[in-house]
DNA sequence: CAGATGTTTAACCGTGCGGTTGAATATTGT
DNA sequence: ACAATATTCAACCGCACGGTTAAACATCTG
């Protein structure tokens, strides 16, 4: 898939988040990263694999063992949609401000 | 609701993301923002309703008319998440690169 | 080879999603 | 009062999700 909508759904799990932040601290096998889990193995299975087909992990097989390593880029894609919105967030403190800050463009 | 994670499931539906993105034009009513979809005023209400859960949209009720209003605060919670992996889709262009930067923070 | 280990696959289950249609509920305007 | 307008509600549909268990597959090791 790799599309934001694929990313934000595979994100949205708080299992899957949990995945991906156990892999900034470096790559792991599908056991080491289950472990953590009060579920099955086959079940963290399938969230791997969620995250692999939105483009978040990356797989490599050597032996019997996957091998996991995180891929992040499809997360800017996130950040940047976003932050489209900072100015509707920020400016939602003050609502009149953001009422001139759309009639004429701040700063 | 309000965690991050029913905001991340609302903002994972297409139809969804553009209510938001309509919303930022201003507020409008239901069946304005229905108005581009080629689905029924039903449909589009159930959307906007978790859109409303997930404290994405806010409505003010005026006679028969609803109108809604982007709150987009809980936004801001999902580009902080996402920044927080900045460093690996940076870094990952250069593996090395992110390798040592993780032995020793970079800069 | 046999057994242990790592992982996926398959079948199943309950639940929720995204959509529909049709009816109900409010409110407005003539 | 009546009809039009704005919106939701309820029942339904097909399908995908998140989980389970049991079996299969692949690989390593004694």
């Amino acid at each position: 898939m790799e599309t934001l909508s694929s990313t934000l759904q595979a994100i949205s799990d708080p299992t899957r988040r949990a995945i991906i932040d156990r892999l900034t601290r470096g790559p792991a096998r599908v056991t080491d990263v289950a472990a953590p889990f009060a579920m099955s193995l086959a079940a963290v299975s399938k969230h791997v694999r969620v995250l692999e087909k939105a483009g978040l992990v990356r797989r490599t097989r050597q032996g019997r063992e996957h091998t996991l390593a995180l891929e992040a880029a499809p997360l800017r894609e996130v950040a940047s949609w976003a932050a489209r919105y900072e100015q509707y967030w920020t400016e939602r403190l003050d609502r009149l401000e953001a009422y001139f800050a759309n009639r004429r463009p701040p700063r």
